[in-house]
This record gives C-alpha cells, structure tokens and sequence, in this order.
DNA sequence: AGCTCCCATCCTGATATCCGGATGAACAGG
DNA sequence: CCTGTTCATCCGGATATCAGGATGGGAGCT
C-alpha cells in the first residue's frame, strides 16, 4: 500500500480483486433497467410493485434488479407487512451518475456507433 | 422538452436512448481488462504491444478492446510508422473512476458478495 | 524484392447476463 | 381457515461479451 507513488497516477487498486470490483461496480450500473431503478428510487421510497410499474418488466426480473443492487449497497430494502419498499442508500451514486451522463453526452455519437465488442449479427460489411 | 421538473430529480435524458447510451457508457467501463488499460493510458502514450504487456492478453483482444474506447471517445489513437499510440482523450474520464472507486470500497464486501446476477455455477447454496 | 515487425480484423467456443413465466412463502382480511 | 396480494427465487432460452488463435495489410530494413 504505499507510496510507490511518484508521479504516477493511482486510479484502481493495485490487488486484482480490487480492480474487479471496481468492473463490477460499473457493470452494475450498465444496465438500462437498474438506471432508471436508481433514477425512479431517488425519488423516493418505492415498493416493488410501484417499480414493476415504472420499468414494465416482469415481476421477477425487477425483483431480482432490486436485489442485486441492494446487495451491492446502492439502495435498501425495508419491509413492511407484505410489501417491501426500496430507496437509495448512498446519495453519491447519483453524482456520479450525473457526470457519467455529461461525459456520455459529449462522445454521444461515438458512443453510439461503438459497436467494436459487439458486432452486429448483420456484419455483411466485409 | 421540459420542465414537468418540479422537485424530482433528473438523472437520466429522458429519451429511452439516451438512458442506453449511459447504460453503454458504464459497460464499457464494466471490463477489467478495459480499466487498466484506461489507468495505463493515463500514465501517458502507449503502444499497442505495450499495452499487451501491461495487461498480459492476447495482441489480437487488447487491440480490440482499444478500439473499442476509441470508438467511444475515451482514447485516441495516433498512427506513427508501423507503431500506433493510444492515449486517454478526456482527464475527466479519472475523476469518473476515481469517484467510483471510493464507492466501490465502502461497499466492498457487499459488491464482493453480489451474485444476484450472475449466480456461480456450483451455487449449492440451496 | 524479400523479410520481419506491429496492428487490426475475423472465426470459434465459453461464459455472463437478461428476459418472461411458473412456483412457493409470508402476510393481511373475511 | 381460506383467499388474494406482494414478493423472492428457480427454470429454460436467447443474446451479449470475452478470450485465444489465425489471417492479412502496411511499414521499415537489408
């Protein structure tokens, strides 16, 4: 842990687990359906039903998204009687989300047209 | 496209693509390989086979995985002789990481925990 | 020209990830 | 106790994404 740091920039932690994680914090928050979970969830407290509602997808599959990010720590489940409501724990998310869209915004149209690691099943172009 | 803004908070475009492309923005983000090859980057101009190197993978998938963020505007590419050097496009892109990064720590064990998604294949958890 | 080096692209698996639908548990009311 | 409601989890099936290896072009060198 250290100063081995000269001028050198430390983004990622030096251990390959840290960097994992890191990965895997950003691919949690690259999925559509989980963005607008978060969005929707910063509002306020909503209940699964309420987010069934908002992203209209299956009850299982929005069940298992809000799972997923309340295991990761983002937002938290509280019951009560048969409904469980979610909100955003860490309030931070929603910076980084915000400059994330910024950045995006900027490269928007090279974003949309990267198609490198996924090429389209219609590759005729060759 | 407007302000139906009263006290709610706006994180994402409101058109589904733009909630996409964001989405596209932290995937590309979500690779480990893609993440210290954005750090390396950082340090200052590197060569392809350099990068091949640093992260220890076939030429052929660094390669790729460059282009990749060029595409997407995070890197640039400069073409001298048989050589072409990479370097990261906007500095802002290190703020983003870092950012994440320390979220990513105070729910380290948390995301480490997180298999919601992904379950393992010997999940005998049952 | 012939050869070697450096890259970009394509092909073929192997996983990861997402989705809808079905199933079962927990809880509130009649 | 029986029933409807609200969730969480499991089960295939369809894609997306990653990795290595092979191929081919362009650039320098002899």
């Amino acid at each position: 842990m250290g100063q081995e740091s000269r001028d050198r920039i430390i983004l990622l932690p030096n251990e390959a687990s840290g960097v994992e994680m890191v990965a895997k914090f950003f691919r949690a928050l690259g999925d559509p359906t989980r963005l607008r979970l978060l969005e929707f969830l910063l509002h306020g407290e909503h209940t699964v039903g309420e987010c069934v509602t908002h992203v209209g997808l299956a009850q299982g599959r929005v069940s298992t998204h809000l799972a997923c990010l309340a295991d990761c720590g983002y937002v938290t489940a509280r019951r009560d009687g048969r409904r469980t409501f979610y909100t955003v724990t860490d309030p931070r998310v929603a910076d980084l989300i915000l400059q994330a869209r910024s950045l995006a915004a900027d490269n928007a149209a090279a974003l949309a047209a990267c198609i490198r690691i996924t090429p389209s099943p219609e590759d005729g172009t060759r």
